[in-house]
DNA sequence: ATGGTGGCACAGCCA
């Protein structure tokens, strides 16, 4: 059995709804999981994902955040949030599709060193921690993937020294991502070889992408059982040369299972 | 370049 499962930050589903559509029919991903869907779950196109053969759980809000699963096979026990954190906004969704728990998350942004919002994205970081070691004792099967705003290390960065310690490398939050890496998750795209400078964003603002000026920050992480089944895991740059693009690209992982009985 | 672009929602915030 073979299984695809993709991530993608849209920003703004409204604006992205014709690019992931045409994106799920060309590469026919089993699950596909958003981030920045900048909507309510009730105005969710639950119809139009349904008429090209997808089922939709979504855990949205007005103005920013949001996310979403989208999948080919039936979505049970979703979770909308961490237990005992009362966060306004938005950002998880973990579910169970054909036995395997996928966690998708917008991790926050952080904004700057040393901001506030920085320090809501160091706390938050602590809080996912406790819940992914307590989903890895629950899960077989776990993929945690989504936007993860932290580019794990320099080679995930197309100009390490200009960027320097600012906010999406600073060693705080690589250390917060090294920490949810040692829980037994493996960034599962350097399991397999890659030209230099492969990046999942480019920066809207001074011809980013043109200049190929992007970081690695949309992550795949996976416990061993699926590290081990993983037989590929790559950046589809495409939907980022249509015209009015999301700044993320989607990342996608391939699977395969021996026959087993569930 | 102390900016730049894009989305939301209609002024300024967020990324």
């Amino acid at each position: 059995m073979s299984v695809k499962i993709a991530t993608w930050n849209v920003n703004s589903l409204k604006v992205r709804l014709p690019h992931v559509l045409e994106w799920l029919t060309a590469n026919k991903p089993d699950v596909l999981v958003l981030q920045e869907i900048k909507q309510t779950s009730d105005a969710f196109p639950a119809a139009a994902f349904s008429a090209v053969g997808y089922q939709s759980v979504a855990n949205g809000q007005k103005t920013y955040n949001g996310v979403a699963v989208v999948s080919r096979f039936e979505i049970s026990d979703p979770v909308f949030e961490f237990p005992d954190f009362a966060d306004p906004q938005r950002r998880v969704l973990a579910a169970t599709i054909n036995g395997t728990r996928v966690v998708n998350l917008y991790i926050p942004n952080g904004s700057e060193v040393g901001s506030e919002k920085y320090a809501y994205k160091l706390g938050w970081l602590n809080i996912l921690r406790d819940f992914l070691a307590g989903e890895l004792l629950r899960h077989q099967r776990l993929v945690v993937l989504g936007d993860f705003n932290i580019a794990p290390t320099d080679a995930d960065v197309y100009d390490p020294e200009g960027w320097g310690d600012a906010v999406l490398c600073s060693p705080l939050e690589r250390q917060a991502l090294r920490e949810l890496l040692a829980l037994g998750l493996t960034d599962v795209f350097r399991k397999f070889e890659h030209p230099e400078k492969s990046f999942s964003w480019w920066d809207y603002r001074a011809a980013g992408f043109r200049r190929n000026a992007g970081l690695r920050i949309d992550l795949i992480l996976t416990n061993d059982a699926m590290t081990g089944a993983c037989t590929a895991c790559y950046i589809d740059k495409e939907p980022r040369t249509w015209d009015r693009p999301s700044d993320h690209a989607p990342v996608i992982a391939e699977f395969h299972f021996q026959a087993t009985t569930i």
